[in-house]
DNA sequence: GATCAGGTTTGCA
DNA sequence: TGCAAACCTGAT
């Protein structure tokens, strides 16, 4: 198995439970199982900046290592962005080790669609019931449905993957790449405005969702969801400013450690 | 049984 | 622009 050093901040735990990820899971023997496009991968921490990986190293390189976000530098995001103010420094430190993955935009559109107003385990459970629905099944693992599985899929057959009201989303949304009438994956020349505004012509996707596909499937690191748990980070920490504009190129980096950090804090501290 | 959960759409001021 | 209500379904 070959082994990969890799001497930036990643925490397999706190990427997994960051609620960017809907299909990684951990295997018994403590390793991390990934999956995107055709490629799965099993990936476990045996020392200090040190991972067994399943895959051989081109694979890694050309897949994973993208995939990961490995050319950015996370530990001096952190250190540049701390000192300014006091919720951030704390997230800045309880967060340590998550990275921005670079997913499938596709499959990022629909499991965003079908994200609103569920709670993670939930997501987790309706993704996995329309990979095995209408994904393509190989050897190793399910593919994520195609656009034209999901466009030929009936509204009831949706349904019975929980996806209640969102499924015509996601059919309707399916059938307009199937048809060609909106492109699978958009240009990078976007602008992530213009991106925003191209995923907010989807059924189902607005502000927020937009945002998630822009940060996890298109990497634009500039784009900074607010869903309810920034949305409280902002009105109890931040005094009700979000404090994204003191950093427009990494607003999505640092909106994902306070989401992380509000979350733990939250189960910590349940009452408060 | 009521309420809420990582929102969007629709309708109406 | 801004706000409220409705929407599927499972969990608490």
């Amino acid at each position: 198995m070959p082994q990969i050093r890799i001497q930036d901040d990643f925490s397999l735990e706190k990427i997994a439970d960051s609620g960017q990820c809907f299909r990684c899971r951990q295997a018994e023997n403590g390793a991390w199982v990934f999956i995107t496009g055709r490629h799965m991968l099993r990936i476990r921490s045996v020392k200090e900046n040190v991972f067994d990986v399943s895959c051989d190293r081109s694979t890694w390189d050309r897949v994973w290592h993208p995939y990961f976000d490995l050319d950015r530098n996370y530990a001096r995001i952190r250190s540049d962005a701390c000192g300014l103010f006091p919720y951030l420094d704390h997230a800045l430190d309880t967060g340590a080790g998550l990275r921005i993955l670079r997913q499938d935009p596709w499959e990022m559109l629909i499991t965003f669609i079908l994200s609103q107003r569920r709670s993670i385990p939930v997501i987790r459970r309706s993704v996995q019931l329309i990979c095995e629905a209408f994904g393509e099944k190989s050897e190793s693992h399910i593919r994520f449905p195609s656009p034209e599985a999901l466009a030929q899929a009936g509204d009831e057959p949706l349904r019975q993957c929980c996806l209640g009201y969102r499924a015509p989303y996601v059919r309707k949304t399916a059938a307009m790449i199937s048809q060609g009438i909106m492109p699978p994956v958009f240009p990078d020349s976007l602008s992530t405005p213009e991106l925003l505004d191209a995923l907010m012509t989807f059924p189902g996707v607005g502000r927020k969702v937009a945002n998630c596909v822009a940060l996890f499937g298109y990497g634009r690191m500039d784009a900074a969801p607010v869903d309810t748990w920034i949305a409280r980070v902002i009105e109890e920490d931040f005094g009700g400013k979000a404090p994204f504009d003191t950093f427009p190129e990494t607003a999505g980096i640092i909106q994902q450690y306070l989401f992380y950090t509000k979350r733990a804090d939250s189960r910590e501290h349940p009452a408060s």
